[in-house]
RNA sequence: GGAGGGGUGGCCGAGCGGUCAAUGGCAGCAGACUGUAAAUCUGCCGGGUUUUCCCUACGUUGGUUCAAAUCCAACCCCCUCCA
């Protein structure tokens, strides 16, 4: 369908939607005026990654066409600790590490959205704030008569727990009761009218629009985006050394672009309009690509999105970096460097204290497979020592420095 | 509270007294081929080391045994049914 306001027309014409409430109403009350929308977070680490990216540049373009950000940091459901999973034990934070999360969190939302008091300005918002003083009488009186157990029990985060005979503790199948009270309070702090989320959340999200009708009938709007899969189907966002981090703290801008300029050929396209700012027809040039050509497109992707997350020069810098490396065989600046003293070191101290192998085993199995070089030689001399600076390099992608002194 | 089933390496899942650091599969890493892609094939895939050696590991703690992931006991946790 076509719309009519310019924020779902992005959203569309970029691939963010999947489901949407009711879509004539929401698409007019953009075009009738300023939109005010969520996006919950978790807080347990100090930094977001590529799996919250999509909603986070769905704030960007709400802001961008003419509306209000809100986002929520779940502090208050944090401090529970999500019981999901079947390892019991994951611990709990404590108020101090998950204020010093949000802290860091919001630098990374300082990147994409405008913060301050106007009306289309962004909120972060923690829900530790409301949450934590409920009572829980009155709370089941006023909130809980309108959840039906029945229905809950048919949301698919509910029903494929059960189904699959995994646990579901109380706590958990309170979440939703949570987040949508969530947006009840947000609707009547600042008059939020819409929720945005990954397509897992539709139930959540559901159960607070209508929330917001029967308590205060009031209507409210619900979208999610598609899950984000990489075109042989995995979940994006995983390198050799875990989650993709948005802040710099949790992983070097180098390896954030090479995330990103590793992409498969097929989901350039795809990712081009979800993560960057390229125009449509720029990226259709790019898509036309065929065969190592569509390197460029890679490049400029890996570009863009550093650019958005990290800041322009953290981008070239990377870019630099890779191209010295990879195109000229030379060893770029922002790669990983280890600082040696006048004695040297061994190879496999080497590949350790860069990261590069997680043990002193992996590095020997690394050698025994001929996966590591000196200076672009293979080396087969696992006790190696190295009296200076050197480039190592494990496989094509990963490379490091010694530094003498 | 009662009865039954179950807890194994990042995940799934075999093993059910020695030959078990533990079959398979997935994920991951490396090699070959390429384009820092995909697919395919090959190797690796708990840690250490002076590599047919030593640690650590099959929910937890004890016990039986020359020997336990495997048997016994207690405890913890999960699932199903009953109350």
């Amino acid at each position: 369908m076509t719309y009519k306001s310019e924020f779902l027309r992005v959203l569309d014409e970029r691939g963010y939607l999947h489901q949407i409430t009711d879509a004539d109403a929401l698409d007019a009350a953009a075009v009738a005026g300023v939109v005010p929308a969520y996006v919950g977070f978790d807080c347990t680490a100090p930094s977001l990654h590529i799996g919250n990216l999509v909603s986070i540049m769905m704030l960007r373009k709400l802001q961008q066409s003419g509306h209000k950000p809100i986002v929520l940091l779940g502090g208050g459901t944090t401090k529970v600790g999500d019981p999901s999973g079947k390892d019991a034990g994951r611990q709990l934070l404590d108020d101090s590490r998950i204020a010093g999360n949000m802290a860091t969190i919001k630098r990374i939302f300082e990147r994409f959205l405008v913060f301050g008091d106007g009306p289309t300005d962004a909120v972060m918002v923690n829900n530790a704030d409301w949450l934590d003083k409920l009572e829980y009488i009155p709370f089941l009186r006023d909130i809980g008569r309108h959840f039906s157990i029945n229905r809950m029990l048919t949301f698919d985060s509910v029903k494929l727990r059960l189904d699959r005979e995994q646990p579901l503790s109380f706590l958990e199948f309170n979440y939703m009761i949570l987040q949508a009270y969530d947006y009840l309070e947000l609707s009547r702090r600042f008059g939020c009218r819409l929720q945005m989320g990954g397509s897992d959340q539709w139930g959540n999200i559901v159960n607070g629009t209508d929330l917001i009708r029967r308590v205060d009938s009031k209507d409210a709007f619900g979208l999610t985006t598609p899950l984000i899969t990489t075109s042989d189907g995995a979940k994006m966002g995983k390198t050799a050394n875990g989650a993709v981090w948005l802040h710099e703290d949790s992983l070097p801008s180098y390896d954030y672009w090479q995330f990103w300029r590793n992409t498969q050929d097929a989901d350039v396209g795809k990712f081009m309009r979800l993560f960057t700012e390229i125009p449509e027809a720029e990226i259709r040039r790019y898509e036309a690509l065929e065969g190592a050509e569509i390197n460029t497109a890679k490049k400029a992707l890996a570009d863009a999105a550093t650019a958005l997350c990290r800041g322009p020069e953290a981008a070239a810098a990377a870019a630099e970096t890779a191209r010295a490396t990879f195109e000229a065989g030379e060893a770029g600046g922002d790669l990983p460097s280890l600082s040696i003293g006048a004695d040297g070191i061994g190879l496999l101290d080497a590949l350790v204290g860069l990261n590069m192998a997680a043990s002193k085993g992996e590095a020997r199995r690394l050698i025994r497979g001929g996966g590591v070089k000196v200076d672009d030689v293979t080396v087969s001399d696992e006790a190696l020592h190295l009296p200076g600076a050197a480039k190592l390099s494990v496989g094509k992608k990963r490379h490091g420095v010694l530094v003498a002194g």
